[in-house]
DNA sequence: AAAATTTGTGTAAAAATTACGCAAATTATT
DNA sequence: AATAATTTGCGTAATTTTTACACAAATTTT
C-alpha cells in the first residue's frame, strides 16, 4: 500500500488556517472538532494534508472549504512549523495561514458542520501545536493592524465608527478616546459615508460608513503606519 | 535504492537563506555557485534539503555553514514557497529565511568557497525561483526596518552616524536630512557613545557609536515604529 | 418627564517634526 | 602652503500633529 518511494525520507506537509472573526464585541476564531485520531474529539485549526499537485495556498483554501464551508477567503501565509515531533504519526511540517472574515458571511452557512467560533478567552485545549500557532497568528494580527486597515476584512460592508473602534480595542486590548480615534481613522481617507444625513446636528445614532476599496488598496500599496 | 515509502506522495523540503550584508555604501547579498544539476554553474541562495531529524531552522543554519562558512547567525523565517514546478527534479517546497550579518564577520573567512557577495543592482540570473525569493526578502527587510533597529545586525560593533544613515538610505532608497536623521536615531535611546571626545567643538571626524544591546532588546520587545 | 448616555463637532495646549543656520575641524585643490 | 570646499555637531524657529477635553442635540433609560 505504500507506493510512493523516495531515496531520502520526506516529511508530510499540511496547511492550517487561523480564521479571525469579529462579532462587534469580541475577536473570535474558527475551530473544528477532529473526527479521527490522533487527538480525536479535540478542537483544532481547520487544515489538512497538502496534495502533491496543489500549492500550499490551494491546499489551505480547499481544506478550509471542506471543513468549514468558507470560501473566497483572502488568506495570508505567516509561518511554517517544523518541530520534529509535532505530529505523533510521522514527521509533519505545517504551513500556516491566517484570514480575516466577516462573521455575517459565515454564521448562516450550513456547511458549518463541526466548525465553531470561539472567543479568544475561551479557547479549548487544541490538538498538535495549534495553540502555539494560534498565539502566533494573534500576535501577527496585532502587528499587521499598524500597516493595514484591518476592519476592512472583519467588519460588515456598512459599519459605524464605534464598531470600528471596538474592533481595534478588541485586537490591541487598549482603550481609545472616541473623538481622537475617529479623527485618526477619517484622516486615512479610506472611509466613505454610507448614508446622507443632516450633518449639522448630532444624533445618538452613529453615522454609517463603508470602506472605499479603491483608496484602501492605494493606501495598502503605498504603505502606511498607524500610531497609537 | 528508494527505501523511504509512504501511502501518499510527499514533497521534498528545502531551506534557503537570504543573507544581507552592508559594506558602508551598498546593500549586498551572499550567493553560492551551484556545483551540480539542475542549474549547474548558476548562482543561487545558500540552502538545501532538510533532513528528517532536523527542524527547518536547524537545516537552514547547517546549510548556511556548509556552503558559506557562516555560523552563529540569527535567522528569521519569512515565507514558504510551494509552486508545483519550482524544481525540475521533483516536488520541492522551500522554507526561506533571511539574516543580517556584519560583513566583517565573513569577508575574512576562508570557508567562503564559491560564496560571493553581490550588490542588489548586480544580481546574476539565479537558479529556481530564487530571484523571487530574494525580491520578497528585500521587501520584507524594508518593512522590518520600521520596527527594528536594523543597523544592529548589519553594521560593525562600532560605527558612525553617517554610516548608519547610509544604511537606512541604501535599504529604503530615500535620502534624509542628516541632522534630523541623527535626532531620530538618538531619540530611540539605543545608541551609546563609543568614545570620549571633546564634545564642545565639532569635528569633521564623525563620532563613534555602539548599540546598547540591553536597550535594543527592550525596545524590540516593547515594539516601536519609525516614521520617515 | 427627568436623568443618563451617546454622538458629532470643535478647540486650545502640548508635543513632535521639519527645514534650515552656524562655526569649527578636516580634506581637497591650486 | 594657502585657499576653497566639505563634513560634523549643535541649535532653533516655524510648522504640523497629537492630545485632552468642552458643548449641545438626539436617543434611550428610569
Amino acid at each position: 500500500m505504500k507506493n510512493f518511494c523516495y531515496k531520502y525520507p520526506h516529511p508530510a506537509v499540511t496547511c492550517d488556517c487561523v480564521i479571525f472573526g469579529f462579532d462587534g464585541v469580541q475577536l473570535k476564531t474558527l475551530l473544528i472538532e477532529r473526527g479521527q485520531e490522533p487527538y480525536l474529539g479535540r478542537w483544532a485549526l481547520p487544515g489538512g494534508f497538502m496534495k502533491i499537485d496543489e500549492t500550499a495556498e490551494e491546499c489551505a483554501l480547499r481544506e478550509l472549504q471542506e471543513e468549514t464551508g468558507l470560501k473566497n477567503v483572502e488568506i495570508c501565509q505567516f509561518n511554517t512549523y517544523s518541530a520534529i515531533d509535532r505530529d505523533p504519526r510521522e514527521r509533519v511540517i505545517t504551513i500556516s495561514f491566517f484570514a480575516l472574515v466577516k462573521l455575517s458571511d459565515v454564521i448562516g452557512g450550513d456547511d458549518a458542520r463541526s466548525a465553531k467560533w470561539y472567543a479568544f478567552d475561551q479557547i479549548p485545549p487544541l490538538a498538535f501545536d495549534h495553540d502555539r500557532i494560534l498565539r502566533d497568528a494573534l500576535h501577527k494580527l496585532k502587528e499587521t493592524i499598524f500597516f493595514q486597515p484591518i476592519g476592512f476584512g472583519l467588519l460588515p460592508d456598512i459599519f459605524t465608527m464605534p464598531e470600528l473602534q471596538n474592533l481595534y480595542e478588541a485586537i490591541l486590548e487598549i482603550k481609545f478616546d472616541r473623538r481622537n480615534f475617529a479623527k485618526k481613522m477619517l484622516k486615512l481617507g479610506i472611509l466613505d459615508d454610507a448614508e446622507k444625513r443632516d450633518t449639522s446636528t448630532p444624533s445618538r445614532i452613529p453615522k454609517k460608513y463603508t470602506f472605499n476599496s479603491e483608496k484602501y488598496f492605494q493606501l495598502k500599496l503605498k504603505g502606511f503606519k498607524l500610531e497609537f
